[in-house]
RNA sequence: GCCCGGAUGGCGGAACUGGCAGACGCAGCGGACUCAAAAUCCGCCGCCCGCAAGGGUGUGAGGGUUCGAAUCCCUCUCCGGGCACCA
């Protein structure tokens, strides 16, 4: 049969799919021409040259990978939510930026171009337009003027400037902000700030001076181990590797390896990341997470000096403790595996008396302390955890202020990565301490009074007066912490210190499919290209012959292979000279760190962004807020590493005087995740969630066997993808839209059932019959005025809907347009046409080709769009009943309802209530002790 | 282990700040229309008792505060997420 051919019995004018795909394609041709959604600027280049003296607001989704496998119905959840948002506040008189671009660069076009030999650029380009054509048939808003790919050489020029502006700053530890490299140059020169070795600048040789300068800025070279993969042929930051010491990306495994590599110095912004978080309109559970990330800890830095065994001279432990309260407690130090002291400390035979358990069977301790560290480093983190283990090195420390001295442990519970690497013993007041020494048979001394229900074989880590503390006792735990610090920092022992978990970022990746690094070096290191010499364009890459990337590989970047580009003759400002050029490129977060800027002005070729332009679109509507994206709706998933990252550079470009405020967005939302039924035979093999057939009480079959249900994501491993073109060919896009926004609220996870989609579909089939004449396609509404009842409900819809929407739970907006429909429908006689118009204006922003149809059908072309109507607005005097109906509760149970006037006082509805027969029944004539109006809610009647 | 969320009919969810639990939709049931079916329209739809009026009971479990609790407090169970030998 024709598809396009009505079916027999179908009233020709049916809102269908195939009606709804003309519509929807109609009007987006129209929207597209006449540029309904381009947000005009103040000033700046991309201005459509109208003023608006409305208010701005800035709205983004986190924009996406144009990946090659293309939407499922998951994917356009938060697009959907926020295109309603922003045409909501459209229609209420806001100039809405709103668009979208594509995070381009990565791992998957380029393992697609290693496979294919194609350049990773046009598979790329392939997918945007795919990505591109499914998102436009869903009618989405944007500037379209405005989008931008960070592949685009236009916009990695700017992210290369933007590395630049980080590599020649510093941070100013006493004015906690980013200042230009040259202010250091001078400070150093004019002896304000002294120059390393205490010398005069001018005594130091040029390399001298470069290093100095190097190893303040904010983007350095760092010869340090790093997380080397080979599956994915590059290293991974701190962020990208799992507990398990995996990949992130893949679950690949990782090793370490010592390389140079490009760091960003994050961690100088660690306390202003932490403290902006607290003026900032976020989730609750994703500042959490950064504040966990960020791991700041108070405490102290606490010196031991140490010996081995026939050792003379003494070298400092330097151990990390948030409890310097419990030094007295300190029975023995460990130190991990990885740190530097154990092999000057480790001693060339066992002292006398040292006990068979802490040799780990070993001769010596060097051999000990070798094998151990052999076992350490095969083990993972997990096998690790099992239980305590260590071997002694055969050295003594002393412990500050006390006469003990404690032995020296090398032990993998104690982690290289955090703190100074060495921790002291304390197995009183710590769980972890005391598992070790009950391990080793050492001493455990309560150094805080522990209360006497406490059980004795576990740590003590509350509060309680310092026992057995000399000095301290009696004094509790704040107190204590207090008083030792100084008697520390008297005696040159130890100082207050703040920790942070969190490391420097690491910014190399050995890819090719990255923005370029623009920097070249010489026999000194690192020097910046110029500003005028960028974009540093990628170079084109001709073998793609996969290397082998064995266990035992070294990084390797492939620009390496390129032997033109890696040595470059070059006039940077002293005449022309040869150089060897970074290989490395950035990493996939580097774009995205600065795209909602590049939004604001995408053409600029003078800045990455006009400072006006930034100014009227990131100010803050509050005077003295952080400014920034007015909303910004992504994933959970982006809770730390992209979120981190961006706000990192915004605080980076703020200091330097190219953003107006420091945080580049200040609300945030995390949409939920549409998840899917997925169905496994009895062999545990997916089977296509399609071609099942049943139910929960009947149970799910395929193919006549029965099959196990569980929810999980959408894609192609648990077969049970469905995509939005399905959808819209079997209802629409605005369908799709009305459904997706009716499922649950935007925050939360809700399971996609496509049999329910059609409810949606019945609601717009329902408006438009109560529109439109299903036979003759003719208008159906009336020219009387509603009556009263229609009316009052009618604004109490707007009233209701408006805050709605101002408050994106779409999922009620869309239940209370339905009751008014309903309402409509039950009357039968079409719409009167101001509650039509009203309707129509409201349906506007959830589904827009089926509100602009209707508008134009309604008011004709004269109209305008509707996407550039008011959203209607509540007459308060129709909010108001005269009679409202109240509940009536006896005893606190529900006995009855009356009708009272509105401004009815307590006498008047107690009486009322009194007279209700159900009521009064209750009561039974018995004295009322107690009575209560909350008015237009409830009678509370006591007896 | 610690830190965040969450638990409401067969299902998705609603109930604003303590005031009619279950809006709206799906599924189901009944009716009208139809030769019939689909579509549409009308109605019913937590559980128990009752012909009905009505009554009892009910928001993961137990306790508390209150005239009144899905909502506030305490204890517990389960589910989801984050962190986790972080000194």
């Amino acid at each position: 049969m024709d598809a396009t051919a009505p079916e027999a019995g179908i009233p020709p004018h049916r809102y269908d799919a195939a009606l709804a795909a003309e519509i929807e394609s109609r009007w987006q041709a129209v929207w597209d021409a006449s540029g309904v959604y381009q947000a005009p600027d103040p000033a700046g280049a991309p201005s459509s040259g109208r003023g608006s003296p409305d208010p701005k607001l800035f709205v983004m989704d986190m924009f996406p990978y144009p990946s090659g496998s293309g939407l499922h119905v998951g994917h356009p959840l938060g697009y959907i939510a926020t295109d309603v948002y922003v045409r909501f506040k459209r229609m209420s008189g806001f100039n809405v930026l709103y668009t979208m671009g594509f995070d381009a660069f990565g791992l998957p076009a380029e393992e697609h171009a290693r496979q294919t030999g194609q350049h990773p650029r046009i598979n790329t380009e392939a997918n945007i337009d795919n990505m591109r054509r499914q998102l436009d048939r869903l009618g989405l808003g944007h500037d379209k003027r405005r989008g931008v790919a960070t592949t685009d050489v236009d916009y990695y020029r700017w992210t290369q400037w933007i590395f630049l502006q980080i590599f020649n700053s510093w941070f100013d530890p006493e004015s906690r902000r980013a200042r230009p490299i040259s202010e250091l140059v001078d400070e150093f020169s004019s002896g304000r700030r002294p120059a390393p070795g205490g010398r005069a600048w001018n005594e130091l040789s040029e390399a001298e001076r470069r290093g100095a300068v190097d190893s303040h800025r904010l983007a350095y070279v760092a010869d340090a181990p790093v997380n080397w993969c080979p599956a994915l042929g590059t290293v991974l930051s701190n962020e990208e590797v799992t507990n398990e010491g995996r990949s992130e990306r893949g679950n690949h495994e990782v090793f370490e390896r010592p390389l140079k590599q490009w760091m960003m110095r994050i961690t100088a912004y660690a306390d202003r990341l932490l403290e902006d978080l607290d003026r900032l309109d976020w989730p609750e559970s994703v500042k959490t997470m950064q504040r966990n990330w960020i791991g700041r800890s108070e405490g102290a830095v606490i010196s031991f000096p140490a010996a081995s065994f026939r050792q003379l001279e003494m070298r400092p432990i330097e151990v990390f403790t948030t409890r310097p309260d419990t030094l007295f407690g300190t029975t023995y130090l460990v130190l991990a595996p990885e740190h530097p002291l154990v092999d000057e400390l480790v001693a060339g035979a066992w002292p006398a008396g040292t006990p068979d358990s802490w040799t780990g069977g070993a001769a010596t301790p060097r051999e000990a302390v070798a094998a151990y560290r052999a076992r350490a480093s095969e083990l993972s983190d997990a096998d690790r955890s099992d239980s305590k283990s260590g071997v002694f090195l055969g050295a003594h420390a002393a412990v500050p202020f006390a006469d003990s001295r404690v032995p020296v442990f090398v032990a993998d519970y104690v982690l290289m990565g955090y703190g100074t690497g060495a921790v002291m013993g304390v197995p009183g007041e710590d769980q972890r301490d005391r598992e070790f020494a009950e391990a080793y048979g050492l001493p455990v001394v309560r150094t805080v009074q522990a209360p006497p229900e406490h059980p004795g074989e576990l740590a003590y880590t509350g509060d309680g007066p310092s026992i057995n503390s000399r000095f301290l006792d009696g004094l509790d735990v704040e107190a204590s912490k207090a008083l030792i610090l100084e008697r520390l920092t008297e005696a040159g022992f130890g100082r207050h210190t703040v920790n942070y978990r969190m490391r420097d970022w690491l910014f190399s990746r050995q890819r090719y499919w990255g923005e370029p690094i623009p920097i070249v070096f010489d026999d000194l290191g690192p020097v910046a290209l110029p500003d005028d010499m960028l974009p540093l364009e990628l170079p084109e890459l001709t073998d793609w012959a996969p290397r082998a990337l064995a266990r035992d590989s070294e990084p390797e970047p492939p620009l390496g292979r390129v032997a033109a580009w890696v040595g470059v003759e070059t006039d940077l400002g002293d005449g022309p000279r040869r150089y060897r050029r970074e290989l490395n490129t950035m990493p996939q977060w580097a774009g995205s760190c600065w795209y909602y800027l590049r939004y604001l002005d995408p053409r600029n070729d003078e800045a990455l962004v006009d400072p006006a332009v930034e100014l009227y679109w990131m100010a803050d509507p509050e005077p003295g807020g952080v400014g920034g994206v007015d909303l910004y709706v992504g994933g959970v998933e982006h809770a730390v590493l992209h979120l981190l990252y961006a706000r990192f550079w915004h605080k980076v470009l703020y200091d330097l005087g190219h953003v107006s405020g420091p945080e580049p967005f200040r609300r945030l939302i995390n949409q939920g995740y549409i998840q899917a039924y997925a169905y496994k035979d009895a062999r545990g093999v997916y089977v296509p969630a399609e071609e099942v057939e049943g139910s929960l009480r009947e149970g799910f079959t395929h193919g006549g066997q029965p099959v196990a249900r569980e929810l999980g994501k959408m894609g192609k491993s648990l077969k049970n993808s469905v995509t939005p073109d399905d959808m819209y060919a079997a209802y629409g896009a605005d369908t799709l839209r009305l459904y997706e926004m009716f499922m649950g609220p935007i925050h939360q996870d809700r399971p996609w059932e496509t049999r329910s989609v059609v409810g949606s579909q019945r609601v717009l089939q329902r408006v438009w019959r109560n529109v439109v004449d299903e036979e003759t396609g003719a208008l159906r509404v009336t020219d009387e005025a509603p009556d009263d009842d229609l009316l009052r409900l009618l604004h109490r819809t707007v009233d209701g809907v408006r805050a709605d929407m101002e408050g994106m739970r779409f999922n009620t907006a869309i239940a209370k347009l339905t009751e008014l429909n309903n309402e409509l429908t039950r009357r039968g006689t079409g719409a009167p046409r101001e509650v039509a118009d009203v309707l129509v204006r409201m349906l506007a922003p959830l589904v827009p080709h089926f509100a602009e149809e209707l508008w134009h059908r309604l008011h004709g072309d004269g109209a305008g769009s509707v996407t550039q109507a008011e959203f209607p607005a509540a007459d308060p005097a129709l909010l108001a009943d005269d009679a409202v109906e109240v509940p009536v509760q006896v005893n606190g149970r529900l006995r009855g309802r009356v009708t009272v006037a509105a401004d009815a006082d307590e006498e008047a509805a107690v009486a009322a209530a009194l007279a209700e027969p159900n009521v009064a029944a209750h009561v039974g004539g018995r004295e009322l002790r107690k009575q209560l109006y909350v008015p237009g809610r409830m009678i509370t009647l006591v007896v």
